[in-house]
DNA sequence: AATGAATGAGCGTTCATTCAT
DNA sequence: CATGAATGAACGCTCATTCAT
C-alpha cells in the first residue's frame, strides 16, 4: 500500500533542507561504499543501517537508493573491489620476481598474501562472512585461487616441483596460510614477518620435487 | 588491498547521456499520457511510478514535470480524453439514425455504448477507479449521462415514452447497462450481440408509453 | 536484513510499558476491524496507517499483525462484516412479506437496499473501492445479486412476470438502483422515500407480464 | 449494515486449545534443538524465527523460553552436539590403530574428518557460519585442532617427523583439508575415496622426516 | 510446566517532487 | 527546454522476548 501522504509535499515545519551537491555518479558510489565499508567494520554488517550509512556520507536516504538497489548491493560493490584489489597486489608482488625463480615467487606471493592479509582481516571479515561456507565458492575466491593455481602450474611445467593436482595444493596451501593467520590474529600477533617464515617452511614442504 | 575509505573504482557504469530532442509540447504532452495509459492499464494505477512512465517515454524525470505539475494530472487528461471519445462514438451513433425514431436512436446508443465499452474496458478502469464511489459525479459522468437524458427528454416530448425522471431514467439505463456489461466481461464474453439483444428487451420495458 | 539491534532488549530509557490485557482473539479482532472501519471512513484507506489503527484500538503494533497477516486483510475481513450485513437486513426485509406477493417482495428487497445503502454508503465507497471494476465480481456482490436474483426466479415461475434473464435482471435493478441513489447522495438528497417511490415505478417497468 | 464499530462476528477461527504435555526437560530440550537444526538447514539461521521452531517442535512460543534464555542458545547447544560427535568420530578413528604407527594415525584422522565433514557439511555450514571469521577461534575448533596437534606432537617424539611447530602444522592440515573438501562439495563431488587418497598424499609431504 | 496473546523498537524501502546544471 | 541526481517524510512489517493465565 502507498504511503498515506503525498511524499514531497510541503513539511508541516519548513525546515532548512540541505544544501544539494551534485556529484558525479562514480563519486558518489564510492562515497557511499566507503561509508558503509568504515561502519561495517565498527559495528558489523546487521548493526550497520542504511541510516548510518547515509548519515556518515552527508546525503540523504534516497540518495543511498538512487545507486544501490538494496542494502546488500553495497557490499557487493565493496566485496567487489576488496577481491580485485587483493589479486593485484599479489600480482605485482610475483611479478617482481624472476619468471623463472619459481620458489621465489611463490614466496612472494605468500608474503604479499599474509601481509595483504593481516593488513585487512577486519574488512575481509565484513565482506566475505557470508561466503565462506554458505557458496563455498565465489567468484572472488576463484580469482584468487586461479591466480596461485597458475603459478603452480608454471612452476610445475618448469619442474620445478611435482604436484599431483594444481588447484587442490592451491587450495591447501590458500587455506592452509588461511588458517595460520587466523590464529595468529586471534592470538594478537599481527606482524608478518614470523609467519611468513614458518609458513615459507611449512608450506613449502608441499612443493618438492 | 584498499583501505575502507579508498576511492575506488566505480561500479556504477558510465552511461552516454541520452540525446536531447526538442519537441512540440503537444507531441510531448501526448507521449507521456499514452505511456501512462500502457503502463496504467498493465500494472495498474499506484504500481506506476513517474519513473517508470519517464522510461517507457524514454525521456528525463524533469520533463515529466515540465508537462504535468503532477502524477495525478496525467490521469486527468487521460479521463477527459476517454470520455471524449466515448460521447463521441455514442453521438455518431445516435445522429446516424433519423430524429424521429426514438427508440430507434436508444438502441444506436446502447450498442455503442455496449461495444465500445466492451473495446475499453481495460482502460476503463484504470481512468474512474477513483472517481465510482468516491466523488460519485464526474464531470465526464455527468457528460455521458447528459447525453442520454436529453436523448430521452426528447423521445419524451415526441410522446414516444413516459419518463418520471429523465435523469433517474438514465442513471437506471446507463447503469444498469454497466452491470450487465461488466458481469459478461467477468464471463469472458466480450462480444456484443447478444448483450445489445438482451439489453434492448430489458431496459426497452422502461421506455413504455 | 534483520534488524539491527534486538528486537525486545531493554529500552535505552525506561517507559512505563503499557498495561497489558489479554483479550479472547474474537473481541481483539472486532475491536480492531472496527478502529480501523472509523478510520478508513473518516480519512480515507490509504490515509489510514497501521499506526493509527492500532493507537485508536489502544494495542501495540504487534498486535495488529498477531491477527492480520496485512493492512489490506483488515480491509477483507470488514468486507466480509459489511456484506454478511447487507445480506441480512435485505432477507429480513423479504422474508416479512408474504411470500405468494412477489411485486411487494422486490419493493421490500428494493427499500431495505435503498435505506441501507443510504445509511452506510461511506463504509460502503471504502469496503467496495478496490472492487467494482476491477474484480467486477466479487464474492460479495454474487451474494447479494444471488439473493435478488431468487427473488426474481421465484416471481417467474410463479407467473408474477417474464423475464429472459434472472440474474441479468438483477444485475440491471440492482446497478440501477445503485446509480440513482448514487446520484442522490451527491445531490445531498440522503431521505429514502422519494427515491423508493421513484424507483418502484421505474424499475417496476421491468417487472411486467 | 453494521455502524462502523459495532462488534460483529470473528473472523478468526476458534482453534482447540492444545493438549497439555508435560515431558522430561532433557526430551523437550531436545526436540527443540532437532526441530531448529531442521530448520536451520532448510531455510538459514537468520530466516528461522522462533515461531518456526515452536511450530515444528509442536509446543508453544512460551516453551521455548523456558528452556532457553535466547534463539542463540539453541544454537550453541546444536555446536556442542557436533563438534563433540566430530571429535568422537575422529578419536575412535585414531585408536584403531596401533599407537606406534603415526603416519597410520594421521590418515585415519584425515579420513575420518573427511567422510564425517562430507556426511555432515550442511549442518557445519549453520553451526559455524558467525565463527569462522568473527572469532577466530572458538572452543569448539580448538577442541578439534588441539586433537589434532595432539596426535602430531606424539608423532614428532616418536621421531616419525619434524615439524617445527605442532599447532601451526595442524592448523595448514585442517584448514587445508576444509579447503580442498569444500571446493569438492561446491563442485558437487561427495565420495570421500578419491579426496582422501589426494589428501594423504599432499599433505602427507608436510609430515616427512 | 505450559500456553499463546501482547509488546514495541527498529529497519529497509518507496517514490513524488525539486532543482542545480 | 531538457536532464537526472538528490531529497526525505512516511510506512508496512518483523520478531525476539515478556508475562498474565
Amino acid at each position: 500500500m502507498a504511503a498515506a501522504t503525498r511524499p514531497g509535499a510541503a513539511p508541516v515545519e519548513a525546515r532548512a533542507p540541505r544544501a544539494r551537491r551534485v556529484l558525479p555518479a562514480e563519486v558518489r558510489t564510492d562515497h557511499l561504499i566507503s561509508a558503509a565499508a568504515d561502519l561495517f567494520i565498527a559495528q558489523g554488517l546487521e548493526a550497520t543501517t542504511v541510516d548510518d550509512i547515509v548519515a556518515r556520507a552527508g546525503v540523504a536516504k534516497g540518495t543511498f537508493y538512487h545507486y544501490f538497489a538494496t542494502k546488500a548491493d553495497v557490499l557487493v560493490a565493496l566485496r567487489e573491489r576488496f577481491s580485485q584489489d587483493f589479486a593485484a597486489r599479489a600480482a605485482a608482488a610475483i611479478e617482481a620476481v624472476p619468471d623463472t625463480d619459481h620458489p621465489a615467487r611463490f614466496n612472494a606471493w605468500l608474503r604479499a598474501a599474509v601481509s595483504t592479509y593481516l593488513a585487512n582481516f577486519r574488512l575481509h571479515d565484513v565482506v566475505f562472512h557470508d561466503f565462506t561456507h554458505d557458496r563455498r565458492r565465489s567468484r572472488e575466491k576463484d580469482m584468487v585461487i586461479g591466480q596461485l593455481a597458475a603459478l603452480l602450474e608454471a612452476g610445475q611445467e618448469a619442474g620445478a616441483w611435482n604436484l599431483p593436482n594444481a588447484r587442490a595444493a592451491a587450495l591447501v596451501l590458500f587455506d592452509g596460510m588461511h588458517g595460520v593467520v587466523d590464529d595468529a590474529i586471534a592470538a594478537g600477533q599481527l606482524d608478518p614477518a614470523p609467519l611468513c617464515g614458518m609458513l615459507e617452511q611449512m608450506l613449502g614442504r608441499i612443493l618438492v620435487r
